[in-house]
RNA sequence: GGCGAUGUAGCUCAGCUGGUUAGAGCGCACGGCUCAUAUCCGUGGUGUCCGGGGUUCAAGUCCCUGCAUCGCCA
């Protein structure tokens, strides 16, 4: 079977972002997975570079359109291969084959008669560039650019769209999974309910040159959707290209949910009117918010990728977002939920599984695999377990559910953890009585470990090749022929490397030993931030986001006692809203008694720190004046977890 | 204004066609282990399942309504 995955070729108005990034490492996961599949796949994506906001664009930065898209659509293609994404095509819409196949297919569409001419008249707005309704105005002015409107009649070409609307209902309805999730076959449907408008496909070169001109009327360019949804077929060399029908019949489309329309409705119809078969699937995800809110230029929280991949590496991320995100639904991101996820899903889990295996078999096995002896209840149930996950993960990947599909994955990692406990290797190593004992759970053990190698190939490669070799089995991945239990050949040596992933943000290091003793941060306004942090800008500014990564919350101490063998701290079980041990270094200026009840303000994120024995889940903020420390207080009760903003 | 989605533990979210004491991960508390990246394993608690009506033997799950948040359309 042939398999054909495309991504939108982006808008070269913006430079990459996180939804861009989302949408292709999506695209590239699941190409990924098929051909571990054994499939053969091809894997499309580009940029999409005529419009007027481009040509806007390109005259304020003083260049000529082509040499503008020329610079965006290479931040793409320099963009993706530091994600470990790797698209067979990145088409681009000043591609000449590109441009040639737009014209041709106008052409034929106007010769069918399923163009018309018309007169358009309306209120067009300069400052929009488009046509403006009634109910939009505000006073007869745009509401945006409080000018009034020109009453303009401009005459462009129309596709009848209407007339392939009844078909395309019943193409939706008969093919449930035509667009997937469900609840964007619905969102489409319901905008089938009302009667299509033709679409307007042309604009006149007067207002609009930058564009591709209709070859049976040089005074307009296409509009949009007759150029840049032509990618797709531009891309596989439709119609004579040997590519084409290998693999037009199985395309499989990856957006984001807003540009629903376009491809649920505009595409299909357009398609119909070409006379050639809808693509297979279209697959919608959500967006991306960001700290909670939504990612946008004048909010000045847009996550770029190569920012993520300099910060996380691209497996981190990769993982992030394909675990994080249910298909279909928005999620939201953060950095603090990236370290998250980094430090317990792969540092402590997955990399730590496979360092204390290594250990273990280069310490009681020589580092080399040995041969299984009888398995027990216990191996069997590990091996079982093992076997099935394959199956399980590959079931969720076909579905798009990347989240259960990783899941899966974890259940069993979480697995094998727990065998390592019960089993006791380090025990069994004490007395060669249990030799054999031994080699069949290193067996087991890292059998297992071969088998989450496997599937994690399509999801973080660069990491799943760093375990094959320090498994010593990177051969060629194959999920039909490598997905059974009892592949992995004893006496096959292992190579352990350094950790997989490391911990993040371990603050261990350098030498603020004092302060963190005190285990209290004065609060001063003009305090230089840590460094580990895209730090304060050269007048000394933090962004909002910077600051957001800050967890503040109102704490309520609920108790408080000394701690032995310490003049300066106080342990405190403090109530934000989940009880907490906050050891804080106030012992010199408050009593036991005093602060019980109190409500304070506390950094409810700050990583655990041990202090005389005692660890403490956070810090108070007090004020610092001259020697004396002060706590901070809120001007009323509160809820106790109440944030601070 | 019209249409739609969402609202479940401190946080992020699962809960299919209504059916036993509502779940997971993280976080938190306590305990265990030492092979491991101060990692891992075990135990524990918390939920007016947004509010209010209704249908039903039975509703987080269906219906109506209100509120909140977020989209899309005009």
């Amino acid at each position: 079977m042939s398999v054909y995955i495309t991504t939108p070729i982006f808008y070269v108005n913006a430079q990459p972002h996180l939804g861009h990034a989302y949408t292709t490492i999506v695209a590239d996961t699941m190409s990924r997975f098929w051909r571990l599949c054994g499939e053969d796949v091809r894997f499309q994506t580009g940029t999409d570079e005529h419009g007027d906001k481009i040509a806007q664009a390109a005259q304020d930065s003083d260049q000529s359109p082509k040499e503008f898209a020329d610079r965006i659509s290479g931040m793409f293609r320099e963009t993706w291969p530091i994600l470990s994404i790797k698209p067979d095509n990145f088409i681009r819409t000043t591609d000449k084959a590109h441009i040639k196949l737009v014209q041709t297919i106008l052409q034929k569409i106007y010769d069918n008669d399923d163009f018309y001419f018309s007169e358009y008249s309306g209120r067009y707005c300069k400052g929009c560039e488009r046509f403006m309704t009634e109910k939009e105005l505000v006073d007869g002015k745009c509401p945006d650019h409080k000018i009034v409107p020109e009453e303009i009649s401009e005459q462009n070409y129309f596709f009848r769209m209407s007339k392939y609307q009844d078909w395309l209902i019943n193409h939706i309805k008969s093919n449930p999974e035509f667009i997937t999730p469900a609840r964007y076959k619905n969102e489409a449907l319901s905008f089938l309910k009302e009667p299509l408008e033709d679409l307007c496909i042309s604009r006149p070169t007067s207002r609009l040159t930058w564009g591709i001109p209709l070859p049976f009327d040089d005074r307009f360019v296409t509009y949009v959707w007759f150029d840049a949804l032509i990618n797709y077929l531009a891309g596989i060399g439709y119609p004579d290209g040997p590519d084409f029908s290998r693999y037009w019949d199985n395309a499989e489309h990856v957006i984001a949910k807003d540009i629903l329309k376009p491809h649920a409705i505009y595409w299909p119809t357009m398609l119909k009117a070409m006379g050639l078969a809808p693509y297979k699937r279209l697959h919608v995800h959500g967006y991306w918010n960001i700290n909670n809110a939504k990612m946008s230029k004048s909010l000045g929280n847009v996550i770029r990728p190569a920012g993520l991949v300099e910060k996380f590496g691209p497996d981190t991320t990769r993982y992030f977002l394909l675990r994080e995100m249910s298909f279909g639904l928005d999620a939201s991101f953060s950095e603090t939920a990236v370290t998250a996820r980094r430090n317990s899903d792969l540092a402590n889990d997955l990399g730590n599984l496979l360092s204390r295996s290594m250990t273990m078999l280069d310490k009681f096995a020589g580092a080399e695999i040995p041969s299984p002896g009888e398995a027990t209840a216990i191996d069997r149930e590990l091996a079982d377990t093992a076997a099935a996950m394959p199956a399980e993960f590959s079931r969720h990947m076909k579905k798009w559910d990347f989240n259960r599909a990783l899941q899966s994955v974890w259940k069993l990692i979480s697995r094998a953890n727990k065998y390592i406990v019960t089993t006791e290797p380090w025990c069994l190593a004490k007395d060669p009585v249990n030799a054999q004992r031994l080699d069949t759970v290193l067996y087991h053990l890292f059998e297992t470990l071969r088998l989450i190698n496997l599937v994690l190939y399509p999801i973080m490669p660069e990491t799943a090749l760093k375990m094959a070799t320090a498994l010593g089995t990177d051969s060629q991945p194959d999920l039909n022929s490598q997905a059974k239990w009892g592949i992995l050949k004893p006496g096959t040596t292992v190579n352990a490397g350094p950790p997989l992933f490391p911990r993040l943000d371990t603050g261990e290091k350098g030498g603020d030993k004092k302060k963190r003793e005190k285990g209290i941060k004065p609060v001063d306004k003009n305090k230089k931030k840590s460094r580990n942090q895209p730090g304060p800008d050269d007048e000394g500014l933090i962004t909002f986001d910077e600051f957001k990564r800050l967890d503040l919350r109102v704490g309520e101490i609920v108790a408080a006692e000394k701690i032995k063998k310490s003049d300066r701290l106080l342990k405190l079980t403090v109530k934000a809203p989940e009880e907490r041990t906050v050891v804080a270094g106030i012992a010199e200026f408050y009593e036991p008694r005093d602060v019980v009840g109190r409500q304070v303000i506390i950094v409810a994120n700050l990583k655990p720190v041990k202090l005389m024995g005692t660890t403490s889940h956070g810090m108070i903020l007090a004020a610092k004046d001259g020697d004396r420390l002060v706590l901070s207080a809120i001007s009323n009760p509160v809820q106790p977890g109440s944030e601070i903003s």
